[in-house]
DNA sequence: AAAACTGTACCAATCGTTCGGTATAGTGTC
DNA sequence: GACACTATACCGAACGATTGGTACAGTTTT
């Protein structure tokens, strides 16, 4: 599919300027593609490229930041992987993420479905490797959750305050944090 | 001034659909006003409109979050108190944040330096208890940044997940966390 | 020749903004 | 109290520009 092309542009297009901010003019600048090439590719307008763009999203988030997650590894091991995809996707913290992006829009309700599938898919798959590690299944989720709010608060502050500091130290505690109590990271103790 | 009346209305609009999603019609429609009365009480247009909702905002910290931070009471009471109205001005996690919207859009560029200002004054008065409270100036200051990584984190996973359950979740935890390791508030210590 | 693709021109609708003007409520002058 | 004057609040209509989207003839690619 020659859409590949054109969706990681369209990907930093909808982060930069959101639903609204991100005009047919601007795509078309920033693809190089006339008006009618993007309507061939994306029949259904800019509702289509953002699908598309969470397509492309989904796939990243399954064959790239989870992938080895249900393997044999230790969960630190796993969680560690996961956290430094995490902070490569996100440019160590100097890029948004396109799914608060959309869910701050006026588009919000259009994308909403999506956007949770996407998020608990991220939450669901943290969650099983801690629940591998011998966590309930209620404390394992809302660990899991906690992960998610750090980084995406993490993106939000280090966007707001102009330095990534604060995203690379959420993300560098981040494995740890989730390991606390569990069986096999326990050697690690607080010094 | 009878431009606080429109204030918290634009706040609401400019929340929910962002700079570039809230356009003059809705903002009509949202107020009461025709568009050229909006030009009267604004006469910058959207940018003086959102000018004012963020001069409201620095208000609302300064009165009413912050309010009462550099008191005599203990640090946990301060930071227990400040959470509380926290939750209040979010509705529990119902409501996104203007800042995080604002830094999500188009406009970044233009208002990014009043957000940072209040990120910075928000940050700075919870380091400042904790500082008080025997923390070294370093540590207080991460721990700050942490407490609004995660508010900012926990609004955009309820919104994303449609639950407001992670907002109050991280909430109420919020103010143990912040003291941990702290004089007053080590009597607390896990059960 | 068929299919995939694209440039040009165009559309109605809406964008943010401005203009000219109308009420209403004071304020000072005589 | 009647008068002219001013300030504030508001609106209908229109501005030029841009929006998202389409029609169609042409060009490439296969």
């Amino acid at each position: 599919m020659p859409k590949d092309t054109y969706v990681p542009c369209l990907l930093d297009l909808f982060r930069q300027n959101g639903y609204d901010g991100a005009t047919l003019s601007k795509i078309s600048e920033a693809t190089g593609l006339g008006r009618a090439s993007l309507y061939h590719h994306f029949p259904g307008g800019k509702d289509e490229m953002v699908g598309a763009v969470l397509d492309y999203l989904q796939r990243r988030l399954e064959q790239h930041i989870l992938q080895g997650m249900d393997g044999e590894e230790e969960p630190l091991v796993k969680l560690q992987r996961m956290c430094d995809r995490t902070a490569l996707t996100y440019d160590n913290g100097n890029r948004a993420c396109l799914l608060a992006t959309l869910l701050l829009g006026s588009a919000r309700d259009v994308f909403q479905v999506r956007v949770q599938a996407l998020l608990e898919a991220w939450r669901d798959a943290i969650a099983a490797v801690l629940i591998e590690a011998g966590l309930d299944p209620q404390t394992a989720q809302e660990r899991a959750e906690d992960a998610l709010i750090s980084i995406q608060g993490a993106l939000v502050l280090s966007q707001g305050l102009k330095k990534p500091s604060p995203f690379q130290r959420v993300l560098q505690k981040l494995p740890q944090e989730l390991c606390r109590n569990v069986r096999q990271c326990e050697q690690q103790a607080l010094p």
